[in-house]
DNA sequence: TGACTCATGTCAGCATTCTGACATAGGTTG
DNA sequence: CAACCTATGTCAGAATGCTGACATGAGTCA
């Protein structure tokens, strides 16, 4: 629109490179979870339970990248509307292991699905060298910027 | 915690990966910034405006990923407290071309020197190769997803 | 010229997520 | 055993970002 470059290196930065992308990748799943009335963390808490049954709340919420505080907000509308269950008591110390109902598991198959087919989207333009260098860089990226290798 | 691998594909899907990686540098940035009393938002608006003067309003919510509602709070703010600078009639159509203020650009040196320093320990384990197939991998993804490729 | 379409700036209300705080359960260490 | 530390679940308030809506300016096209 206005001018095209005044020349330094958003262009050429790879951190915001992957904003960029975890961006797309975030708009084109809200596309897709639009239509089954799910937004993109009430899948991840779903998919999450799907392969890891038994995980408490502080986990679920660590891994969909939010607080304990949102999951616990979110978990609780899940079990109001029935598809996840929690013991009233847990088994152990406070943490409550929550497991799909299969109303829950259910809603979980279409979301799924429409997820694997944005993520195959993601990928098509890409080899399988590339995909496996993905990961690999991926995987060093996040150790390197949570620090993993300094201190004892 | 509770048990370790009940075994699907979360650790091998580069969409979680990606989503991952992002989380981990927002947090980095967030950490790094927030000394200097700045959000990322804040950064992004700052940083887009010193590497392209003149930007509009929109123009800066779609380069900082939000919606141009969300940069315009954001820009009142920094008009407010003098980091930047619209003139009052638009000098065609109705963008507002901002501009960073001198103490604008101070308040940036500071926050753009942490933030490339984050950047820089992001990308400490990997060889120029893998950087440079870093580059094309996220750019493919993001073409992919954004769909540019298809229709006419 | 006039109707149409599109992008922009901006206001208002709503949704989502976060920060702060508290009580409790369990492990650790003296 | 007692003090301490960490992790958890949960409540309340605040911040942040979004959706909806409206008016305006510019280009397009008949």
């Amino acid at each position: 629109m206005s001018q095209e470059r005044v020349g330094v290196d958003l262009e050429t930065s790879l951190g915001y490179l992957l904003k960029e992308a975890s961006s797309a990748l975030r708009a084109a799943m809200e596309e897709v979870l639009r239509p089954l009335g799910m937004s993109v963390t009430h899948y991840s808490c779903l998919e999450l339970l799907a392969q890891r049954p038994g995980l408490s709340n502080s986990e679920l919420a660590r891994g969909a990248f939010v607080t304990r505080q949102t999951m616990n907000v979110l978990l609780q509308a899940l079990e109001r509307d029935g598809y996840v269950t929690r013991p009233a008591e847990a088994p152990v110390g406070k943490a409550l292991p929550a497991r799909l109902t299969p109303r829950g598991r259910r809603s979980l198959e279409k979301a799924s699905a429409a997820v694997r087919s944005v993520e195959a989207r993601m990928l098509a333009g890409l080899t399988e060298t590339e995909q496996s260098a993905a990961f690999r860089i991926l995987q060093s990226m996040i150790h390197s910027l949570r620090g993993d290798n300094e201190g004892a």
